[in-house]
DNA sequence: TTTGTAGTTGAATGTTTAGTCAAATAAATG
DNA sequence: CATTTATTTGACTAAACATTCAACTACAAA
């Protein structure tokens, strides 16, 4: 079966970082080559094109972050505990970015739509579907709070479309800030939205 | 006083259309002059880099915009409304951005400033200072929403940086999906989090 | 140990891009 | 009308970039 190597994971690797720490449009294939310690010649036997790269790399960054997610929103977790779980651990998540990189880089596959969304239609539909998967999280925690007589949300994908706005939003105004404080108060806003009352909302 | 033209102008409208339109990225020197119908040597005449002539632009696009917002944040509108009406306002603007481009294109500063932030500094600055004062004019709303005793907002800066990441959020949603139903119900995703009763939130 | 296969390499290609400049042109002013 | 000043032009250079390919290499199975 020939001759094996990790270079592919390298360039996935590779690409999601530059990206995320800078753009798209900055990202050149010499730089993602460069930086997965692989040549020219190799990213074209795995890829046709930076997109392609891109594409796949989002994929894969999504399954990975997935088993985090289902963690966090465990049906077995009080519905408002995943959220205020969600916005702690996001937050300590930016905090760690800033420790590592020097800069909070915020959500990659929001800050990547953003660019690219007129432009590449194949990473549009791939970014439009994460981002709906994780609305999907917010939606069913939102449903069981309603079921639970928590807060009254009578249409709960209607309201996981607007916290997840907010939620994105706020990442975004970090990136832009570089400033982690901005989501100190995360699940302040998404409760606020949802209509917690303040005992309610209260930490265990 | 020698001879007169108005490239500059063109120069700046052709790179602010084509950034928002795409990308910073995407937006080279040649297509820039090309859709300003100037050849390249006039444009290292008017500005030295493509970030500069962004710069300008920027600020020149804040300045036209400015008036629109001091109308609809007139102190002589009750404070709910001009919210109310901001969202309005800016639904109705897309709905047309999307009839003249066939694309929703959300909010030209936050998605430049969030492709750009961890590369150009000088348009990272420009831009969190027009992020700013989009936010001051939420913050003096709310202010007086609170006076008024419409709603309970004893931080109104805080209340309007949240409120400003929604609704920053929504309209790059709406970018990404290519979709301004998106943008319907802002308003109420605003009223939730600023704890306005149904009947107060009811339009006059 | 041979052979097939998966992966690697470096050099070469053509294109796009940013940036420069000296000469030409058009308007305004004296 | 002559001169000054602001603007325009096109042709040029050099670097960055994407893309191709034939020859080469390492591993695995037969």
């Amino acid at each position: 079966m020939g001759r094996v190597s990790d270079a592919k994971e390298r360039l996935m690797n590779a690409v999601s970082e530059l990206i995320w720490s800078g753009s798209y449009g900055s990202t050149t294939i010499d730089h993602i080559c460069e930086k997965a310690g692989v040549k020219k010649g190799s990213f074209y036997y795995f890829f046709d094109s930076k997109s392609e790269l891109a594409a796949e790399a989002l994929e894969a960054g999504w399954k990975s972050k997935q088993a985090e997610l289902d963690r966090i929103f465990s049906p077995m977790v009080p519905p408002l505990d995943r959220i205020r779980k969600y916005c702690e651990f996001s937050y300590k998540f930016q905090r760690e970015i800033k420790e590592q990189y020097g800069r909070v880089l915020g959500c990659p596959q929001f800050t990547l739509g953003s660019e690219i969304c007129t432009q590449e239609d194949r990473l549009q539909k791939k970014i439009q579907e994460i981002l709906d998967y994780k609305r999907k999280y917010l939606e069913s925690a939102i449903r069981d709070a309603h079921a639970a007589g928590l807060i009254k949300a009578p249409d709960p994908a209607h309201k996981a479309g607007m916290i997840l706005a907010y939620y994105e939003g706020l990442l975004t105004q970090a990136r832009i800030q570089n400033d982690v404080d901005v989501l100190r108060d995360t699940v302040g806003g998404i409760f606020a939205m949802l209509g917690v009352k303040e005992t309610e909302g209260a930490v265990a």
